[in-house]
DNA sequence: CTGAAAGCGCTTACAG
DNA sequence: CTGAAAGCGCTTACAG
């Protein structure tokens, strides 16, 4: 009955060619003890000479586990993106799983349904990281999370959600604000720039209440004039600080910068050169992320260490685990060289500062 | 008989619920004509009523299709594979299929079974890049190639295999390497030097076969103390120079580097400057890829843009179109500020180089 | 240690 | 325009 029409072959034919039922083909296939030796290398020989590869989709579809995970990331271009998902990765592969990209700007313009893409393909689980989103989308992304959620656990990563509902790992960026400008008023700064990111979104304002707290902890006011919005590449960076520095009198330059990661801050470093100044000498550049060729710019840069790969990692043994807290994940400045003491400052500036 | 025991609803509650067939909510599932508007609307209000998803496994068990394709990628972290995944993965989704990324690295840690690792998920092809392997891997991965391909459509990408019988899209990086000497030779330079890659690896042997041609239709001997082997990291290459550098009397210095890769080229600017050499007044940098962070280096990187995207993109239209072709993928040098004439020289120098 | 039968959730001819 | 039946290639109780 079971010809191998269309050429592929099937347990049927291991077992026609072996002279055992397809019961006791499956038990070799699945590794089962409860078969006699010769039994086993008989089917074992048929399996060879057949070239006989089990169905992966039959195998899922009684056991109704397909042992891949999706993982949703904005731009993998972004290193940043892909220490997450190596870090996601590796702890998938260690588990038996494999894992499936969606990228997520591809989402939007594919109407964005998260929900139909994901469930379309043969998912076990999906860890997704949203970047800031428009409103609608926004209502389409809560939306389509809750049909995702029917049907196979979801972990939220990256910024902490809106939706306590998901399990999730998420850095707390108020926190991490808060130490960077503490970092720089420890080095005697006092006019600070934030560099990067868009005004409306909810994760650049945690980072923004981490702004103005750690100013304010150190006695500074804060100048909205030095709050830089713009994107997140080293053009929008570059682009955000020239633009400032062309716009006001050298003597009122900001001393430092914190850039929103370090493809900003690579930005900021050639903005400050095209401007003539010296990094570190008359103007720190602070980054985030730590990415690879954050050690080698010139100056090294000083940046915020995220640990993506624990973060990607974390987040799919929550998955796994089928856990529903939300968690913090770590990270760690890393000093390097982009960062002196605000000594180009004269008191004079630092009293007009001080208002 | 199919009570939803299990909590998953099928194509049966959604029959029941719509008092319909089966092949009726097939037909409207899968959006064709012959339905009355009727009956459509009435299973369309059981579908949503029902929160019904049909299953992607079932589906794919008819069809024998699954819409997803697999690419094995070595080091995501590197943005130039970053590249080659963002067009593959878009070209793939363009025409309705997902992809599934197989890091290579970790194939090699599970015994590189690449055969069973792709079969056991749910590809209707693959995409395949590999670097450099030793001569037992070389093998095994020959053998995992050939069982792969008695089960889908395979298409080799990168570098040119030595395999024929694989479809494959590679840049001709003889020629690629005897045009960035040329663009060398032609500012002047005499002491070229050539960093990064394996000296037993096929493909950095054939850009060694374009490196040493190219000196030689300038009229430059070879000099194998300048071809500095190593890895393809910003650490290795500066390791390589610095040694170089340590070991030789300034006098003896290339006056110009082609790196590997922009990652290398990056590590050779720092060694450079560790020495006191200004780039390019003192030496020449080149580097291979243009990557994001190559504009933004100090000086901004001369590199060759090796149009990741459309290599990508390519291979799975080939892949697609079932083509049986190896074909030459495009590259363009992309002249910045790290490459500059051969003033350093002297007379005296070039007379010794040429011997 | 081995096998016959039912079932996983769909699609696809085939009838009407 | 609609439905009954077979089949996709496995696994899983259930018998023996």
């Amino acid at each position: 009955m079971n010809r191998d029409a269309k050429g592929t072959i099937t347990i049927y034919d291991v077992a026609r060619a072996a002279g055992v039922s397809i019961t006791t083909v499956s038990r070799v296939l699945r590794g089962e003890s409860n078969v006699s030796a010769s039994t086993r290398a008989q089917v074992q020989s048929a399996i060879e000479g057949l070239h006989f590869r089990p169905s992966a989709l039959a195998r899922s579809m009684t056991s109704k586990r397909t042992n891949t995970l999706g993982i949703v990331l904005p731009k993998l271009l972004n290193p940043h993106y892909a220490r997450v998902f190596t870090g996601a990765s590796e702890e998938a592969q260690r588990n038996g799983y494999a894992m499936t990209l969606f990228p997520f700007t591809s989402l939007i313009e594919s109407d964005f349904d998260l929900a139909t893409l994901l469930e379309e393909r043969f998912l076990d689980g999906a860890v997704i990281l949203v970047e800031y989103l428009e409103p609608l989308q926004q209502e389409k992304l809560i939306s389509s999370l809750t049909a995702l959620k029917r049907h196979m656990p979801v972990v939220l990563i990256g910024r902490k959600p809106d939706l306590t509902a998901y399990p999730a790992v998420y850095h707390n960026m108020a926190q991490l604000m808060r130490a960077c400008v503490a970092y720089l008023t420890g080095l005697k700064h006092k006019r600070i720039a934030f560099v990067g990111g868009i005004e409306a979104d909810r994760d650049d304002i945690r980072r923004d209440v981490g702004y103005v707290e750690g100013l304010s902890l150190a006695g500074i006011d804060y100048d909205p004039s030095l709050r830089l919005y713009g994107g997140g590449t080293a053009q929008d960076g570059e682009q955000a600080l020239n633009r400032l520095l062309d716009t006001r009198p050298p003597t009122q330059w900001p001393t430092a910068v914190i850039a929103l990661n370090d493809l900003v801050a690579m930005g900021c470093m050639a903005a400050a050169k095209k401007h003539g100044l010296n990094v570190p000498g008359q103007l720190s550049v602070m980054g985030c992320d730590n990415l690879f060729f954050s050690p080698y710019l010139d100056p090294p840069l000083t940046t915020v260490d995220c640990r993506q790969e624990s973060l990607g990692a974390r987040a799919v043994q929550l998955l796994l685990a089928g856990e529903t807290c939300q968690e913090e994940a770590e990270w760690e400045i890393i000093v390097r060289a982009s960062c002196a003491g605000a000594e180009r400052q004269t008191s004079d500036e630092v009293h007009k500062n001080a208002r």
